[in-house]
DNA sequence: TTCTACTTTAGAATCATTATAAAGTAGATT
DNA sequence: AATCTACTTTATAATGATTCTAAAGTAGAA
């Protein structure tokens, strides 16, 4: 049974003293029942929106970066220049939604993948990512 | 029976005067006999070997997005923020080797898919990209 | 309360990419 | 072959995301 990791708790095993930043950055991104799939652009702006002193970018980046390196996020793989975080750290893929650049979780067990050829001698896998990209159909190319 | 395409038809079609610096270009990424990957920068690098004048950035990032609108290029997803072309414009998915940074193909039939969701409603989709990052065990994290 | 190492912050630096506008060129027309 | 015009190339500036820096601020142990 795994009791919430409390934010205290998630900035320290992420090698971070709890900061007012910085536990207002974890609330954001882990009190929430569904998964967040965000960019920093977008997280900025939430924190923007809950206070009215700001947090700078520089916090915002090594807190999630922090996050990241210990596990609790996720960097997405994405076709262009934005980067994506997940708070849904489990093994899983997603559709990309290109009208309105939202992600989705899949489940993993509706992902089956079968037939993979062997991996190039002495390398192990890390990940397998799978990206179902989706748009409505008039649409345009970029 | 598709004859390979010359040089200046691929640049026509893709809506570009064949050009000195153009030709240069596409004759690099196309006459070879295996797809070729890769990033703009390396691109850039080996047309700064190929001669004594070297074509400009501009030049370079032009005619690669030319190719690519014009399905002569595939755009691949890749997590970070580096963006890679394949010469390689069939359905298919790659090995990166987190090592290297090297892409590998994987024939579109050596992965099969099932048991996948349905896609959210109204929506199409547009492409469905597998990436197997690979890396030796011996491997420092970002 | 003090002290020190860790933090925050604004702004500079960097890197990839795109935009700009002046000088050059392809290729159709004379 | 000379001319003309739209398309090109190029250096450089602009942009946008991300990382770095160094000065001012703070957590938490002593």
């Amino acid at each position: 049974m795994n009791r919430p990791k409390s934010h205290i708790e998630r900035l320290r095993t992420s090698g971070l003293r709890p900061t007012k930043q910085r536990l207002s950055i974890s609330k954001i991104l882990f009190d929430r029942k569904e998964t967040f799939h965000f960019t920093i652009d977008k997280l900025k702006k939430i924190t923007e929106k809950n206070s009215k002193k700001n947090i700078s970018l520089a916090t915002i980046y090594n807190t999630v970066h922090a996050f990241r390196k210990r596990g609790y996020l996720k960097e997405i793989s994405l076709k262009g220049n934005k980067t994506y975080f997940d708070t849904n750290t489990t093994n899983h893929h997603h559709f990309y939604d290109e009208d309105t650049s939202e992600l989705i979780d899949i489940k993993n067990e509706n992902v089956l993948l079968s037939n993979l050829p062997k991996v190039p001698s002495g390398k192990k896998i890390k990940e397998i990512d799978v990206t179902i990209r989706v748009a409505s159909n008039n649409q345009k190319q970029k």
